[in-house]
Parts: structure tokens; sequence; C-alpha cells
DNA sequence: TTGAAAGCGCTAACAA
DNA sequence: TTGTTAGCGCTTTCAA
């Protein structure tokens, strides 16, 4: 038991933050802080006339909450944290944006981090995202180091892995099927009348959902009795990698009508090594990617891609989030929002 | 157990969260929570054994600190809050990249949101981190809203603003000359011989520095007696917008042998569209852009732009913030880290 | 509808 | 070097 008998004495003059707190805009109106707090949180619980004189010395002041102390007395804080293996792509920026706008006109928070397609990195962003008591979580992916899976477990809130519906999620799956979408591109490409797909991707050890796109297009390949070359590169994607991947392919003489890419950047890439070389695209190579980034409609010819839902994702993460927040819990555990098949004329 | 009217519907809202508490290592590994606090901020201040105690401790129970009820007791986080005008934007990217590594690595957590380009939302994120209490906070540019400036400065923390060296930081402004480099390209353009030089960009009453760019071209060219022609497009920009601008130009009949574009992504859309109509670059058109993105050097001609210390930037603005922190406080107001003229083929 | 009071989990004076 | 103790600024019982 602690006897407080005296009143606070004024704080700012101890350890002074130097920002107003509720405890002066309780003062300036005249009432204590229970009802600033109920204001700002419950406004209806709080009558009118006090619910002004509140809002009022909240302006005059310019009060701020402090969000540290109202998370640290709520036990979880309103924010949502949000990992992605990179920002610089902007496949996930899509859905970040539109998460982060939906979330923050809600009231909530979102702090997002990138791994770099690192799985330590993302197991360091988890815990260090843990750390703030966030009223959730959204990974990338479903595959994580085990004490990442450990440590999302026991924080005990909502899980969203986004960008992928396959098994094993922890909670919520919310995303489309890579490998479906994979099959989908080589068997139009087949349609089309290619015979000699290759598939190029980048660090596909560690962009999981690459290699998934990879093995749609290896079962299409085969049910088709076509043969499967996919080629792995060892750094991460960019435009600049693209043309030296097609460069080696056709130095090492590699039968080809048609290189799928694992994304449009790399495809891109490819498709200025064919302006290079004098390939005409698609007549003597095929060429498709995966994103459809801002440049695959407006490239010459235009890319022929596969476009995933990038905001959808955003959307429907958000709207579970704010579901169970509000409480509802019986929702579903895997959201498979599909994806389009972009035909354009590079394949 | 009670029936209640009203289930709370919200396990968020209930006390106690969990969590392991710094309490518990501290009692199984049999000493205070000061001391447990100590071996995690400042180890050295505590003997061997019990450090290794408290340490082995953590392990075993999993503890991850409570930053809110540290940065509580703290008075300030150890958070830095970082606004960029867009993360879709990959200019920014390799800056927050390089700062929130450093940063991190160094102990810090850095917060990032995206304005869109605008300054009510600039405030509004401004406000939001400022409830964090952060320890700094870092934006793009040098305008803003009146409110931001105000709210900046009640916090009384460091303040830096990145990308642009103009006049009227609040604090400390890392960056470049977004005028001189404008200058730099049109002097480089006319050097080459170009006479009917046109500055395309987009949004520029939102977008401060690339209106500077546009400044500086409008100065180059117009102390060598030269015309000046601006198009300023109504949408952000995108590979997409490029296309198009320079269409409109060639409707128009718009006198032009160089098209200067003010940032690589529409450069990237006005290529496009000259290998559309077999216009040649840079025989018929030089094309010249700003931001030396990925795909500037590997472009079909590759082109010509100018690179901004994107890293340096952020290697420069965690370098200040650390010194800061670490309480050395004669440091330079400004830093002017300028810029490289990448000369390729387009222009 | 409102207020008093008891913490949330941690840090930092201060003592020992 | 270590422990004791008093809050940090807020939310949430609980009682009025």
């Amino acid at each position: 038991m602690r006897a407080r008998t005296a009143p606070k004495p004024d704080s700012r003059l101890r350890r002074g933050s130097g920002r107003v707190t509720m405890d002066e805009v309780a003062r300036l109106a005249g009432v204590s802080t229970s009802t600033v707090s109920r204001v700002l949180r419950e406004p209806g619980a709080v009558s009118d006339s006090l619910a002004g004189r509140v809002r009022s010395a909240v302006d005059r002041l310019g009060y701020v909450p402090n969000l540290m102390a109202g998370g640290l007395a709520a036990a979880r804080g309103r924010t949502v944290g949000v990992v992605v293996p990179s920002i610089l792509n902007s496949f996930f920026a899509g859905t970040i944006d539109t998460l982060s706008g939906l979330l923050s006109s809600a009231g909530w928070q979102v702090l997002d981090g990138s791994t770099d397609y690192s799985e330590a990195r993302e197991e360091a962003l988890v815990e260090a995202f843990l750390a703030w008591s966030p009223a959730a979580m959204v990974l990338t992916g479903l595959r994580h180091s085990e004490r990442t899976v450990r440590l999302l477990r026991a924080a005990r809130i909502p899980v969203v892995e986004m960008w992928d519906v396959s098994e094993g999620a922890i909670d919520i799956a919310i995303g489309f099927s890579h490998r479906a979408a994979g099959r989908s591109m080589t068997q139009y490409l087949i349609e089309k009348g290619r015979r000699r797909i290759v598939f190029v991707g980048a660090i596909m050890t560690s962009d999981q959902r690459a290699a998934q796109r990879a093995e749609g297009y290896r079962e299409a390949v085969t049910a088709a009795g076509l043969p499967a070359t996919v080629i792995d590169l060892p750094s991460r994607s960019s435009v600049a990698l693209g043309g030296p991947a097609l460069a080696d392919l056709l130095v090492r003489q590699v039968e080809m009508d048609a290189l799928y890419c694992s994304n449009d950047v790399l495809a891109l890439g490819a498709l200025f090594e064919c302006q290079r070389r004098g390939i005409a695209v698609p007549q003597h190579l095929s060429i498709a990617g995966f994103g459809d980034l801002d440049f695959a409609a407006s490239c010459v010819p235009p890319l022929t891609t596969i476009r995933p839902p990038r905001e959808a994702i955003g959307r429907e993460t958000a709207a579970m989030l704010l579901a169970r927040f509000a409480g509802q819990t019986h929702l579903r555990r895997a959201v498979d929002l599909g994806f389009d098949l972009q035909i354009r004329r590079s394949a």
C-alpha cells in the first residue's frame, strides 16, 4: 500500500518532458483526468457541456496524448506492426499504403519495417515491434523462423500473414496462390505455342513466393511434357540484373522461346537487353513477368504479367483486423483473393 | 462466474498482458529490477556474475522489454520518427534503408510514414509520431505547415530536414541544392548544343524540390538567352504519365530538342514513347532525368540523369543524430552533400 | 455521468 | 555495485 496523501507536486519541474499532460487539460477544464480520458476515448459517455470544455482545453493547450502512457495503462497499444520483405519493392508498397490508410483513419498506428528477405532480420523486427505491445501483427508470407512463430503465438494477438494462402498460417492468411499464378502464366505461354520456356528468379531460397511461382511453372511445363529450366540468380531483383541474366542464357545457347521472369523488374531488364540486341519480342522471344508494376503497361512492347491483388490484400487485412479488434472472433482463417493474368504484347 | 449483460468484447482491454515482465526476470535471477534494467541498458555497470544470471533468466523466460513502460519512465522513447513524401518512390527508400539500418543497430527504432506530398498529411503524421515521445524527428524538405513547425519546436528535440539545404531549417538540414542540380543539367544540355529545352514536372506545387529544379532550369536557360518552357503535370509521377506528356507536347507542336524530366520515372515514360514513335534519342530528342534510379543505367539508351546522394543523406543524418544523442551540441546546422551528373547516352 | 484511486512495467534518484 | 522507492502519464475499476 502506497500512501499518496500529499498532492502531486508539479511534475514538470521534476523530470520534465516539457509536454502538456492530461492533468493540465483536466485542470483547465475543471474536471478530472478520467473525464478527459473518456472524452478522448469514448465520446458520448460524457455530458456535452463537460466534453465541450475538455475539447476546448485540449485545443488551447495543444495537448497531444502520450501514447506510451496510454499504451502502458491499457496493456496494449493502439499500434499494428507490419513486416514486409522490402519497401524498395513496389509490390508491397501498394498493400502497405492501403493498409496504413485504413488503419490510421480508424485510429490505429502502423509501424512498418522491412526484412530485406532475411529470416533473421524478420525475427529481430518482430521482436522489436512486439516490444511496443501492438494490438496485432502483420507479416508477409508463411515461412518464418521458429522463434518468430513462438514470439508471435506467445503475444496472443491477431496475426495476419499476407501475400500467400498456402497451408500453415499462424492465425490468418490473406493473399493468393503463387503456385497457381505460376501455373496460369505458364499454361498461357504453352497455349500460345511456346515450347521452350525458361523461368528466371532471384534469391528464391529467401523469396519463398517466387519459389512457389517457379513450382507452378514446373508443374505446368511438366504436365505438358516440356522441359523445365529454372534459373535462380544470386542477388536481389533489379532491372540491372535482368539484362545480364538473359545475356548469359544466350551465351550458353540455351534453347528458349519464352522467358518467364519471377517479377516485372527482371522482365524489364530482359526486355531492354532484347532491344539492345535487336531480338524481336514476342516474335523471337516471349517475355512474361509478375507484379504488373507501373511500367508494365507502358514499356515497349507492353508486358504480359500477373497482377496480384495488392490493394485488396491491404483492404482485406485492415477489415479483418478491425473486425477482430471490435471483438469478432469467428472469422475466416484464410482468404484467397486471386490474381489477374494481364495479357499484353510481350507474350 | 457472474453473468454480465455486455461481455467485454475485447480482451485487449483486460489488465495484465500476460507478457513476461522484468519483475519475473529479477525474481528468477534473484536480483532487483534495477539490476535487470542496468544489465540491459548499461552493461558494465553490473558485476559479471549478476549480469550472467540476469542474462540467462532473460533467455529462459524469453523476456522482451516493454518499450512503452521504458519510454514512459525515461520520459523519452528510443525512437526516431522519419517522414518522407512517398515510399512508393524509390528516391527515399535508399535514404530510409540506410538511416534505419544505422539507427537500429545503435539501438534506436525508426518509425516511418509517408505524406503522399500533402502538407496536411505531414502535419497529422508529425503529430502522431510526437505522441510517441521520439528522441528526434526527421522530415523531408524545408517547407511545412506552420503548425507542424510549431509542434516540432515545442518538442525540443533534434529535427533533421533532409533532401534539401536551402534557407530556413528548423534545426539541421542535410541534403543538396536542387536548384543547383537543375542548373547543372540544363547547362550540360546547352553545352551539348540543345536550344529548345522543355522541363516537365509533376505536382510541383506540392513537390517543392522538383519546383526548385525547375527554377534552376529556368535560370540556366534564361542566362543562355534561351526560352523556358515548364510543364507541370497534375498527377503524381509515374512511368505511365511520361508518355502522354511527351505525346501532348508533340501534338501541340512545341518546338523542342531536349526534354528535361523532373525525375527518371517520367523520363522512362517519355523514352518508351519515343521508342513507340520511332523518335531517335538523343539524335532527334535528348532526354534527361533526375534520381538515377535502378533502371536508368540499363534502359535503351541509358539515361543521362542526376544522382542524388541518397545513401549519404541517410548516413549523415544517422551520424548527426547519434552525435546529438550522445550529447554533442555544437554541430553543423546544414550539410550540403552535393550530387553527381551521370552522363549517359540519352542526352 | 463523474471523480478518486490504483496501478500498467519500467527507469532513475538516492541510499546502503 | 546493488537495492529501495517514487513516480512517468495515462486507463480503468469502483464508488458516489
